[in-house]
DNA sequence: TTAAATAGGACTAATTTGGTCCAAATTGCC
DNA sequence: GGCAATTTGGACCAAATTAGTCCTATTTAA
């Protein structure tokens, strides 16, 4: 249906909370399980992801934990996707390299690559802040689209 | 890597032949599946998708096949999209009913509505009549986005 | 030195997806 | 009326992807 990965939606759940909680200390694996319910073991692997694409810093041993790499300002929505499952790209064809193997499809490229650039900036405009608890109903609500284009 | 499905993605690249073509007669799958060198197993599973969703005209027996139910002005990328993958819903939250098992999922229920409608807009508002050949390099190109929300 | 963490990666089970095929129903035409 | 060309509906299986778990190594504070 069109949705993002099970593991991806939990990265943005994992990343809203840490973003939620107390930025001086670091939070721990085990600490971010309970907090959200889900299983630690998957926890610890989505934090193991987020931190090695940046957007988590990492503290090993005792008193280790993970914390936010930047402000949750400056990280999107679109960061964590991306993290997780790569470029956006809706289809072979939104990427640069497009090696359709049917002729028409590539009369479709072009199309996909506007389609593609407009649902990736819907997602980069959305801040890890917007999805906090601490400013709801008020950062997204200018949040809205205007399409010059007539159809 | 968040992608639509192979077959949403076939089933775009039908439409838009079928919309390409000849509108005064009805369209085989035998003639499509030539067409587009889609593989005829999957293109009559396309067609009877798309027709059982409205979006195309069917007539059977001898001398029948597939014609738009409408315009393709008249017709969307999202419509086409969730034939085959249901309502455009990036999240379970995204969709009215949630039921988060996670109590921090839920508050990030409603910046996933607008997020999700975000795409879904981004989505309707490219026709089908800009997804053929016949105006490529005119349609789209005033399409474009604005955020008025800040981060 | 020990305990508490993260890091890296292998592995399996579950789910989804892609693709094919068959039998039935409908329709036009000879 | 019967035949041939279609769509319709659904079952089915193989392949690919995803979710989730586990083990071992490394790091660090006390």
């Amino acid at each position: 249906m069109m949705r993002i990965n099970k593991l991806t939606d939990y990265g943005i759940v994992v990343m809203t909370r840490i973003a939620d909680m107390d930025q001086n200390r670091v939070h721990t694996a085990r600490e971010i399980s309970e907090d959200t319910r889900i299983p630690l073991p998957t926890v610890t692997r989505l934090l193991k992801t987020l931190s090695g694409n940046g957007l988590l810093d990492s503290q090993r041993g005792s008193q280790g934990g993970y914390s936010l790499s930047r402000s949750s300002d400056d990280i999107s929505v679109a960061d964590i996707i991306e993290t997780f499952e790569g470029p956006i790209a809706l289809t072979e064809c939104s990427t640069n390299a497009c090696e359709c193997s049917y002729e028409t499809k590539c009369s479709v490229e072009e199309p996909w690559q506007k389609i593609n650039d407009t649902v990736k900036n819907a997602l980069e405009g959305i801040s890890l802040n917007q999805m906090t608890g601490k400013n709801q109903n008020e950062g997204l609500l200018n949040l809205s689209m205007n399409y010059s284009g007539g159809m």
